[in-house]
DNA sequence: TGCATTTTCGTACATAGTACGAATAACAAT
DNA sequence: ATTGTTATTCGTACTATGTACGAAAATGCA
């Protein structure tokens, strides 16, 4: 029952992952799956292949759980919900900065009383949280697209989509508690999961190697985007350089700039920060080296 | 002489460095490089080894340069200086959180009127760039401490002590605006330099491997941060979960609450997530990957 | 038609960064 | 000493933020 859909990728029918489900978390919890397991029968059957109600803009910090119940009873309809207000912020922060994004700015933007958002969002972290899970989207595979066989060209096809989503949305890296708990983060956890079917390793050799690419694009990302400021033709620059030279601590620099001179290195160094391989062809150093390392 | 540097892990004299570095900057700043080295030797004359003033305090984001024309004439003296500032706001944020570290609660730290601080800084982020740079200076090595010979060596001590400063002051990765460009900073650059002396590869090829390395540690850093606060026997995490995967969107999850179930996995990855080994093995194998590379 | 409950949002408050400018202190030249 | 110059201190006040509170409005069910 339960190891049948061990290393398949099918999806099995959803009253058998309630099945497993059940037996790993509290009665509590249960309750609320059957009875969301129930309407999503019921809307199934009745609406036919409409598409169930996703989860996705449900996350949130702690009382994650929160969610199932909350409400759904009588009273009015509401004017947004989750996904428009983080979608709202997202773009904001697009075309005028993270620090735009405010309470005041968002409701502006959506026509709205600054208070309203307080239905829809406990904080501003809890929005927050929201909109990280949103662009964790633009990670995850489309689901049309199927995940390639070979591991290495599965998890730099991921690692990629990482780093574009990142690219596309500097700022989010402006957002550091990061509770990266979403079901979204939870998907491209999953996805990565699978990206690595066809490499024979241990959970933890698995978990090891997930972790560091994860690590890795986002190291990557934050040193991008901090020398995305730099001018390659700033003479204060030059003369700052110069003027640190004078104390005479940095031999390994001074020795550079005895040989090539302080524009030179400076563009060098620059051209190297940019350089379009960069990414790809440190992303491949690591992954040969994993896969060397578990040969042994 | 300019050349003579080259390869040269001996500090060159002074005026040599001058001499160098002259070549490459503004009129404007050799006139004040002159002055500091006329300084420089007045007192190193005067007062024996007393040890020069450094310029460490003295970073900020592009003005650079004005610090060495600051206020040095007639007038009243300082009651601190920018170092005194920025140990008080890491002793702040050590204890209480770095969201603590306002100019309010730093000015009263100091015991000194709030805009009196703005007299040694010109904006908060100014600040912050201070504080960063004072803890980078927890990463360089000590003067003291010699290099090790063997690169991998050099260069995994060097990341160790990144990491260990980044856990002693985990509030930093806070600070997102790094501009990443004073003394200490420049400093890191120049002894990562050092530590590949013994490595033969081109400069791109260095310049690779001391990048990919800080990514690697931030990137390492940030998520054992975020990762910290995670509580391995979260009921309502376990609830979470298997209400995620009710939503049948999760076949490699589902196959691994399957086979282990949701609590044991939380537990796996939450050890696997903190073990001790974690930095160091993946740090090797980066390496190790790197090494491949360049032999072919 | 009324009741229960949800949703909206105006007002108000604490706390943040910091602009402005007056008061104060120290050195240099007289 | 005295005075002038300039660096330094800091009180007051302004704007912007997140959000607590509670009243008003809208909706569905009896």
């Amino acid at each position: 029952m339960a190891s049948d859909y061990r290393n398949k990728r099918a999806t099995p029918p959803v009253a058998d992952v309630g099945e497993i489900v059940r037996q790993f978390v509290s009665d509590k919890t249960t309750d609320k799956i059957n009875a969301k397991l129930d309407k999503q029968a019921t809307k199934v059957a009745a609406k036919g292949a409409k598409h169930v109600e996703t989860l996705d803009r449900l996350a949130a910090h702690l009382e994650t759980i929160d969610v199932w119940t909350r409400s759904d009873r009588g009273g009015r309809k509401p004017r947004f919900n989750r996904d428009d207000i983080a979608a709202a912020a997202i773009r904001i922060a697009d075309t005028e900065g993270f620090e735009a994004v405010s309470m005041r700015r968002l409701a502006a933007e959506l026509d709205a009383g600054t208070m309203s958002l307080y239905h829809y969002v406990r904080t501003k972290d809890e929005l927050l949280t929201l909109v990280v899970d949103a662009l964790m989207g633009e990670v995850v595979l489309p689901s049309g697209q199927r995940m390639p066989r070979d591991w290495r060209t599965a998890i730099t096809l991921l690692a990629k989509r990482s780093r574009d989503a990142l690219r596309r949305h500097p700022w989010i890296l402006d957002i550091t508690d990061d509770p990266n708990i979403g079901p979204n983060a939870m998907r491209h956890f999953d996805q990565s999961w699978q990206a690595l079917a066809s490499l024979h390793a241990s959970f933890d050799d698995k978990l090891d190697l997930i972790t560091v690419v994860d690590e890795y694009v986002f190291g990557y990302c934050l040193h991008e985007r901090n020398n995305l400021k730099d001018d390659p033709n700033d003479a204060e620059m030059a003369d700052y350089i110069g003027a640190l030279l004078v104390e005479n601590e940095y031999p390994a620099l001074a020795a550079m700039v005895a040989e090539m001179g302080i524009p030179r290195m400076m563009s060098r160094i620059h051209t190297h920060a940019r350089g379009v391989g960069r990414f790809d062809r440190n992303l491949a150093r690591l992954l040969a080296g994993f896969e060397a390392s578990l040969a042994t």
